[in-house]
DNA sequence: GTCCAGGGCCTAC
DNA sequence: GTAGGCCATGGA
């Protein structure tokens, strides 16, 4: 394999080695929104576990999740953990939808995206991945989702961008590849893929189809790490 | 038993 | 601005 030296490079060398992955390719339903809140700090295995529970009590729906008890969500919701936490995001994320939208993820996603991006990081328990994972899957707007995976991955790689601030990563994905919201969506999925799979915190590069264009997967197969690798 | 997952909030410094 | 604790369940 070529040395990588570049985000499109990168994205066809994950999408050679993993396929395509197609996450929310059905894309614009409420659950994409419970999803990405669920999802924080768990698998989506258990969010699945955890949809069901709400599509099973009818409140896969921006009204009544809206009027729902908190405790009643918590216990629907608590197959994806932090379960009191995150009925209270999932609620009041359904209020705020259903006072400034209508309910409607349609109006809400018609939004001038810089509106549409404020709204969402307003939203208690919606940070800047959740807000973009929501403007790319949902929105389908060509957002970049610059996650701890592709940082650690971008970094082993020795492509990452000078300093180290939110701007720079973005501009960095931004900057190299097409404004293209189908690409940038299959793009993280496939950095999430493999980062599961072979760039965990402790690298565990056996078997990585990057090995070849990655320092830390070559120095992994070899033995020795050095440390600032390591941490990343 | 330990680690960590498709984060974000809060507090202290 | 940033480091560290916290939230909680479940699979490897």
């Amino acid at each position: 394999m070529d040395r990588l030296t570049d985000a499109r490079g990168l994205y066809e060398a994950l999408l050679a080695a993993h396929g395509p992955q197609g996450w929310w390719p059905g894309g614009r339903g409420f659950s994409l929104p419970v999803g990405a809140i669920l999802v924080q700090h768990t698998t989506w295995a258990s969010v699945e576990r955890a949809l069901d529970n709400l599509r099973g009590a009818g409140l896969l729906d921006p009204p009544a999740l809206a009027a729902a008890d908190p405790a009643a969500v918590a216990e629907l919701v608590r197959p994806a953990g932090l379960p009191r936490q995150k009925a209270e995001r999932l609620t009041g994320f359904a209020r705020a939808l259903v006072e400034d939208f209508g309910g409607s993820l349609e109006l809400l996603y018609a939004a001038e995206p810089h509106h549409l991006h404020a709204w969402l990081l307003a939203r208690r328990g919606i940070g800047r991945e959740t807000a973009e994972s929501v403007m790319l899957y949902g929105a389908r707007l060509p957002v970049p989702v610059v996650d701890a995976y592709a940082r650690r991955i971008v970094r082993r790689l020795g492509l990452a961008p000078d300093g180290d601030a939110d701007a720079a990563w973005r501009e960095w994905f931004a900057g190299q590849l097409p404004a293209d919201a189908t690409l940038l969506g299959e793009l993280h999925a496939l950095l999430v893929e493999h980062g599961k799979r072979f760039c965990r915190v402790a690298p565990r590069c056996t078997g990585c189809p990057l090995r070849a264009c990655c320092p830390v997967g070559r120095q992994r197969t070899a033995g020795a790490l050095p440390a600032e690798e390591v941490s990343v």
